[in-house]
DNA sequence: CGGAACATGACCCCTGAA
DNA sequence: TTCAGGGGTCATGTTCCG
């Protein structure tokens, strides 16, 4: 849904190549439409195991208790960066606690609309309420608590998970690449978040030789360190915080170092291309989405590099 | 009857102000 | 931290017209 002629011009920047367009329902419990623009092999694709769970109510067993019969949802919409008021679901269940039994028709729309855009779910009674934090990250595919803690605050994790990955589909992407790279792989990650490929190509069991991540938030490179050191990576971690500082030179330095790039993995930023923002939905040249023309500046770079430092 | 034109509904990695 | 707040795009359904 970016505005027209976005997809077109994104596929123009990156030698033609057509986005493989995919919804993560097919992966998990919420939508989530992206278009992944890629040159990974697609045969013998697979997915992480076990299996996640693919509806509402496996993935959420407690609502099963609340969730009224006239409420279809099976799937939760696309898990954004910002939650529902409590001023509305206040409203809902005032507008609920009217009616004993089923409300009425038009109750019912209202409540369904609203919990729809809101992804909201049944904790009570007449009672619906946005996801919690930790149900936004299992949903991803992170492990339990992996933005917890570190100082970071309830709406700046909800930003950060918001804005994230879905684990399980990348990694579905990212299968092939376990049986090219047995020995593991040099990762360039721009926008890399809160480390939705890293933690992706980990469950895969890909090893991290070395990883140069891209990332302007300071809690989401601390969350990155921390899973780094909880899962006893053995490769190299480098942090760098704005991916306008990777120059031609820079990156030479670090293939010097470290070895040339397999793989360059990233989601630029997308604020200026979604419906959601009412204010400066600018497309691709918008002040954040415009930073995808680095991410092609340092492909090309990495390509060059890769050429000459075999 | 086929297709163009139009109406409706659903959805969305949100920002700015208080 | 909380709240209020619009609109473009696509899919689907409906009307209209030759």
């Amino acid at each position: 849904m970016a505005p027209k002629g976005v997809w077109q011009t994104i596929s123009r920047f990156l030698y033609d190549v057509e986005p493989e367009f995919v919804d993560s329902k097919y992966f998990c419990a919420a939508a989530r439409k992206r278009g992944y623009v890629h040159n990974l092999p697609i045969h013998n694709r697979f997915p992480l195991l076990p299996l996640h769970p693919h509806t509402i109510h496996e993935a959420l067993p407690l609502t099963r208790k609340w969730w009224p019969a006239w409420d279809m949802r099976t799937k939760l919409n696309c898990l954004q960066t910002c939650i529902a008021s409590a001023k509305l679901t206040e409203r809902i269940r005032k507008a609920l606690e009217a009616y004993e039994g089923e409300p009425p028709l038009a109750v019912q729309k209202f409540v369904l609309e609203e919990s729809r855009k809101w992804n909201l779910v049944w904790v009570g009674r007449n009672k619906v309420a946005p996801l919690e934090a930790d149900e936004m990250e299992m949903l991803l595919g992170f492990p339990r608590n992996h933005t917890r803690g570190g100082g970071i605050s309830r709406t700046e994790r909800y930003r950060s998970l918001g804005n994230s990955f879905q684990v399980d589909t990348v990694a579905y992407h990212l299968s092939t690449l376990k049986d090219l790279f047995p020995g593991g792989i040099n990762l360039l990650s721009l926008f890399s978040g809160i480390g939705g490929a890293e933690v992706a190509l980990h469950r895969l069991g890909i090893r991290l030789k070395t990883v140069v991540s891209a990332e302007i938030s300071e809690v989401n490179r601390s969350i990155m360190s921390c899973w780094w050191e909880q899962t006893n990576q053995t490769g190299n971690l480098i942090h760098i915080a704005d991916v306008q500082h990777l120059t031609a030179d820079r990156l030479e330095q670090l293939v010097k170092m470290y070895g040339s790039f397999d793989l360059v993995v990233g989601g630029s930023p997308c604020n200026n291309l979604t419906g959601s923002n009412r204010h400066h939905r600018d497309g691709l040249e918008g002040k954040d989405s415009s930073l995808f023309f680095d991410y092609c500046r340092i492909l090309d770079v990495v390509k060059s590099l890769a050429s000459r430092y075999r």
